[in-house]
DNA sequence: TAGTGAATGTGAACACAATCACAAGGAGAG
DNA sequence: CTCTCCTTGTGATTGTGTTCACATTCACTA
């Protein structure tokens, strides 16, 4: 169908463009280069402008991009106008900050419901979601047709509800619990596993201040 | 110094191997083939060997790897024994959840302080760190010496924030607001975009069920 | 002690993405 | 209208990481 193949980094970077154009546009900065969005997202300059021409020229030879009119051309190619139903299970801490965080509506999705098993918040609203029943999660998923759904629950939680959730017929869950051998094989999981992030990125500021230790053993 | 440049990407795998292979001490597995960690972790059982073989022959032909030797070496190798104490800067949702959080000792680093505005929250202890004030954020920076500084405030507030540590000569900033061109460009900042994240993933999800439409306009 | 089966460790081939370098082309000045 | 400047869009090149395929080596058995 499409011509060419589209590198996923490239599908990958057109996320970072989205947000530096969403800052410039704040800035009240109309037209932008390829290398001066490139500084701001940390990227090379030629690899913006292979990325963009994927899609079309969407350039000005000698000027560069319309901020605005690139952003709404990016705002499509990546879909943020199909605003997708998700449901979210576990109203702890990250539940929560998902919950109350506003513009992920901008961002082509929407959590509709949340489920937990503590009585105490079972009822109550968080970000404008009433948090439901967790025994009534497997009927009210399907219900409401959910094929995503995140899941932020203690880790040890995690497998047998993501089970649970294969059962009514969801087809991705991301997770904030390590995925570990227990969760289902059957949908797709992807996790963000803080801890190892942070493990992560320490080990790179380590190794950023130490310039020249040897490596192995 | 060392004999071979390591692929950073071999880097970033070991820390998946560590969560396999913690899965696996648990379940009570001695000993795991290039396969069946390649397995759990989802990559190439050949990428796992080679990784692997940069630091030295851990396994045993005919048989695998050791699962509590391979941890050990993989435990040194990720410096998981040198604890880093770091800095909290917000205790909202995010901030909670990462005080709250009892194993980052365990892999290498520490939340020893935690900062905020709201006087409500100032001298109130979360997960055994006492909440100080904002104000006094780069006197105790400073003071404990700290390097590494996780910042978990509002989008608006954080660039900022960024700045006064830098000036406080923090040297990285982890941060969970998008990064923009109002960061400082001094200091190494790493940002976990939660929002970005999710666009990303429902992407992809929605790849993976539509299989063969075009991709371009 | 020799034979068998299994999984490692690794050179070579491949695939993919980053980068370079330049031709093509629009905007604005004079 | 033409000339110059500037930045895009893109073939070619380089670099890097992934995967293959097999020789090597170990444990176990009889």
């Amino acid at each position: 169908m499409s011509p060419k193949r589209i590198p996923s980094e490239t599908i990958d970077r057109l996320f970072l463009y989205m947000r530096g154009l969403t800052c410039l546009l704040r800035e009240g900065t109309c037209t932008v280069s390829s290398k001066r969005l490139a500084e701001i997202c940390r990227v090379n300059a030629a690899a913006v402008r292979k990325d963009l021409s994927y899609f079309g020229g969407f350039g000005t030879r000698g000027v560069g991009y319309d901020v605005k009119e690139l952003m709404e051309h990016l705002h499509r190619i990546l879909k943020y106008d199909d605003v997708t139903d998700v449901a979210l299970v576990g109203v702890g801490n990250i539940g929560r900050a998902l919950l109350t965080h506003s513009d992920f509506e901008l961002e082509g999705f929407r959590i509709i419901t949340a489920f937990d098993c503590d009585p105490d918040k079972i009822g109550t609203k968080v970000g404008g979601v009433t948090v439901e029943d967790m025994d009534h999660m497997v009927d009210r998923v399907r219900e409401l047709g959910l094929d995503l759904v995140i899941l932020a629950v203690p880790d040890s939680a995690a497998p047998k509800i993501a089970h649970t959730l294969e059962k009514a017929g969801v087809s991705s869950i991301l997770s904030f619990s390590p995925c570990d051998l227990f969760m289902p094989h059957g949908i797709e999981v992807t996790c963000i596993d803080l801890s190892m992030e942070m493990a992560r990125l320490l080990y790179h500021s380590r190794r950023g201040n130490e310039p020249a230790e040897e490596v192995g053993v």
